[in-house]
DNA sequence: ATATAGATATACTAGACCGTATAGTTTGAT
DNA sequence: ATCAAACTATACGGTCTAGTATATCTATAT
């Protein structure tokens, strides 16, 4: 057996977790609002409360620093998956998805998230790949399993094809008038209006069962 | 009256419009393909053969020669209206937009665009907002005209909104996968299929005469 | 022909920034 | 108490960049 990572002893003072942690929340907040390249190592390390050998203590790049964010934050947005009741209506799955879809995109940190990861797409495909499946390709698979669940046989195939639709119907205008800062966000009651329009848009395009059929 | 602008003839080595044009087609790739930090006003002239001098005897900083890049961009995106031939059903006309839409957000530069917009729309809001208007926005009004065309009285009011539906599932989950780069493009019989799938969704929402009724 | 102003080439200023180095201080385990 | 490593503060090297300055050359109007 290998020792437990935790488990190792080493002489000398530990490094603090709790630093670490600030750096990169700090540097977190910097990216996000003005970008990788106008973001410098000291302001993050004074943001942060912390020296600049700090931050290369924990951190071996500005990159690498970068990447440990962006993986922060995908962590974050990873506990999206709540089941539903037995009693729930594809109405009220639809619903419940549609409309935290919609606020999701409402809150400046995710939209910010998204500016960044079109921004940096090219210089770092991979962290920008990592987000678009760990997060909108996601929620776009969770859609699918509520559709495959009320679909009928004859249209059970075309769930993941159809839950894309709602979530490009959802989005609508709206995801790019934010990312272009055109608006800068949904009222709560915009939101529900457009999510019930939407349904009652994809209950006329597809037959579905109020119950869940599987 | 004031002297015309072009009428004006002063002593002197005229200013060389060539020149102004190359190195703005020389900035607005550079700022295309790396983003404006990435790219040096040393690269500019270079690029369009230039001194660097002349770089700024013809724009006065490096933020008004992006400014003038894009509005550049906008005007050459400017000429989309064509009109349809009078015999052209409400497909005809809804093919032809919905493919030529797909077929622009295929194209590279154009995504190169959107990206740099985005990630700039907080350093540079008035020239995200133009670009919105007069790139998406418009396109979308565009759409608007041709339903407001073929669908009866009842559903007149709502033209707008449809277009920017329509508009919404033909982007599906193209373009966010474009900007995030995990496509590069999208292929003509694909498109094809997805603009006759989105028609066909349309004609199922929303009655519309094949004829123009207005 | 000559004055005028654009263009070139090159050098320069001033500042930002990444990453490293150094010297001294603090922390925690043994 | 002592040791080892984390931490602070500060400075520095090296590189890059926006924008300016200067001297020289070139094109055009008068």
């Amino acid at each position: 057996m290998i020792i437990d990572e935790v488990a190792v002893r080493r002489p000398g003072r530990p490094k603090s977790e709790a630093k670490a942690i600030a750096i990169r929340e700090a540097a977190s907040q910097l990216f996000m609002t003005d970008g990788i390249e106008r973001t410098s190592m000291d302001a993050i390390a004074q943001a942060a409360g912390v020296s600049k050998q700090t931050v290369y203590s924990h951190f071996k790049s500005k990159d690498d620093l970068f990447r440990e964010c962006i993986r922060a934050k995908i962590r974050d947005y990873g506990l999206q998956t709540s089941g539903f009741p037995a009693t729930a209506t594809i109405d009220d799955k639809l619903r419940h998805v549609g409309s935290r879809f919609l606020t999701l995109l409402s809150d400046p940190e995710v939209i910010c998230m998204f500016r960044l990861m079109i921004a940096e797409a090219t210089a770092f495909p991979r962290v920008s790949e990592a987000f678009h499946e760990t997060g909108p390709l996601a929620t776009i698979e969770f859609m699918t399993e509520i559709f495959a669940a009320h679909l009928d046989d004859e249209h059970l195939g075309l769930a993941r094809r159809i839950a894309g639709e709602f979530a490009a119907l959802l989005k609508g205008e709206y995801m790019l008038g934010l990312l272009l800062g055109a608006r800068d966000g949904i009222a709560a009651d915009e939101i529900r209006d457009h999510v019930e329009l939407t349904i009652s848009q994809f209950r006329t395009l597809y037959p579905m069962s109020d119950q869940p059929v599987r």
